[in-house]
DNA sequence: AAAATGTAATAAAACATTTTAAAATTTTGA
DNA sequence: TCAAAATTTTAAAATGTTTTATTACATTTT
């Protein structure tokens, strides 16, 4: 590679000062019109690249935003990271991702990472059991942050996610509804508020209802098509057979489902399933699923809006907590109750 | 947030030069070992954060490593992407990810802006069509890189891949052998290598075997569940109605499934469908789906392996193409022909 | 005691940009 | 034509590291 085309060079080149190259290549008003298309093309001729480091050292802007999510390969996070992409994209700012898989120390080296490389800001879904000093750590390094689908206690930052009480609840009516009486509850888990509001949710709308909930009728874990599969024989060797399951996601309800038709029975007709979150695989599922809208894409988009607003030191119009309301989505994995004996 | 703690604030507040802290913080024996460890103590403790981009101005390394997939939201770049990263994480390399949904401008922003971070190195899966000359561009300014999955026509570089035409061959005459003589192919396209190759190697294994491919036969496009659901109606329309389908990928493979399930037909019964890829989603599809295993965890690790060599200085061990041996995994979606009138 | 040797610490330059105050040039007004 | 005003350009400092040649200091040898 020849030498490092830099301003001066471009400068040298064409009899201008360093600075006037730098000021015309960002249209500053006070260089002359004439003066500047001169250096642009000059620039683009001799295939100038932008140096980020060193604007980046002297601005100390960096044009790097981070994505801290729990995995990618869930097509969860993967929505909602298509969406802050498509946001970002009418932005200048570069995004970079990482997956923490829950471990808190993985979770702390990117954060570090981020600060490291001088980050504009970081959009994450922190992980379980995240202490509030990781967070206090970034705000006393100005790192902006906005979190999404979870929240951490005791720290005060916005947060965009799902009303899971209320999400929960239109799943589980609608069992209620088609005469099911005995309901499982198929993965999650208690180290999350959104694990906590879930189980809460499906056991208030249970006990409004006038049925009962059995602790055995909770399988905590799933929430993946891997672990619901897994989980379709504990589900059928359940004590007084339920009828009827509410998934922790789609990714757990069809794994459930496909474990379910593995073991001969048929999802849909002999034991009704919900999902959660309406995944873009949900509808073509086998059968289709019933399911409940979360929002992904409003997530990402509002919180990649709140991060950017923030970042150009607008004041963003969110407060702290921005719940999405969540809708149900009625299709062929829930029908009324077959009571056998 | 307190004044920022730099080098030359640590060296003051120790009685020592900026020079010093510098060479004690990254362990150079040209610092006495009292010294190093009073330093690093006090690193800790005033919180200091390593400025990377001051750093790489200096240094010219950034650290910073570039990929770009066409999709991550497609498993089968997230099987690779997980793999890199688990190879990355072993290194000081932070990686920076982006899709270009086989979109050559996306690609070339993303890699305009890796050449502006000052990125160590660029691992991709190129954009379908993507010019040399874009290739060229990225070693004028130094940038090394390494290709996975795909190749890109009179660029000679580090490439990494599954062979496509003898896995196609694996799963058609697997079909073959279990008396099929219609065989359909379903999905891909001729604008990659990897569609080349591999509908050479079907055309070239049923021709072997004395086997008629009808040009109707082959849907051209399908690489996603969805595509693959809508697929099913022409397929099952088909004329000479084929008795099995070799599939692109898993995706394409398990929507075809669902969408033959819809229209009352039983996949891996009624009609014979082989995946390729083998992702983990493909043992728990209903039916479990016979595949071509094609070294995804193979492929990433060989890459970011090469990649990291390369950026260390050590000369590579791989010459210009890398082709993994593909498997065939026999699961249920695939059984005897059943001729019916 | 002086010279030679070895170890530890440092000053200063370099990396490529942005920004501000000042200088240079051009335009305007009388 | 000259001064004032407006416009355009530039010099120089600043950003936080790394690195190299040099200096300072302590120890050993003669």
């Amino acid at each position: 590679m020849a030498q490092k085309v830099k301003l001066s060079t471009i400068g040298e080149s064409l009899g201008v000062s360093t600075a006037t190259v730098s000021l015309a290549l960002r249209d500053s008003p006070l260089v002359a019109e004439a003066t500047r298309e001169k250096v642009k093309a000059h620039a683009l001729e001799m295939g100038y690249i932008y140096n980020r480091r060193a604007a980046s050292l002297r601005t100390s802007k960096s044009g790097i935003l981070g994505v801290v999510v729990h995995d990618i390969m869930n097509p969860f996070y993967g929505e909602i990271l298509r969406a802050i992409e498509m946001e970002l994209d009418r932005s200048r700012q570069t995004f970079i991702l990482s997956n923490h898989y829950d471990r808190v120390e993985k979770q702390r080296d990117f954060l570090e990472t981020l600060m490291q490389l001088g980050a504009d800001g970081v959009i994450m879904s922190p992980a379980i059991d995240t202490p509030a000093s990781d967070m206090e750590l970034l705000q006393k390094n100005g790192l902006p942050t906005v979190l999404i689908a979870r929240s951490v206690p005791e720290v005060e930052l916005p947060v965009f996610r799902g009303d899971d009480k209320f999400g929960i609840s239109l799943a589980t009516n609608h069992l209620i509804s088609l005469g099911h009486k005995r309901i499982a509850m198929i993965g999650g888990t208690d180290k999350t508020s959104t694990g906590r509001d879930r189980y809460e949710g499906y056991v208030e709308a249970m006990h409004k209802a006038g049925l009962e909930v059995k602790d055995e009728w909770r399988i905590v874990g799933p929430r993946t098509k891997a672990a619901g599969f897994e989980a379709a024989g504990q589900f059928l060797a359940l004590p007084d057979k339920p009828t009827a399951a509410v998934c922790w996601n789609d990714l757990a309800a069809i794994g459930l489902m496909s474990g379910i038709a593995r073991a001969g029975l048929r999802p849909g007709i002999d034991i009704s399933v919900t999902g959660y979150d309406d995944l873009e695989e949900a509808s073509i599922a086998t059968p289709a699923l019933t399911t409940v809208h979360n929002g992904q894409p409003e997530v990402g988009r509002l919180a990649a809006r709140a991060m950017l607003d923030r970042i150009e030191g607008k004041h963003s119009a969110h407060g702290e907590l921005t719940l999405i309301k969540p809708e149900l989505h009625i299709r062929q994995s829930t029908s009324k109750v077959v009571e056998r004996l």
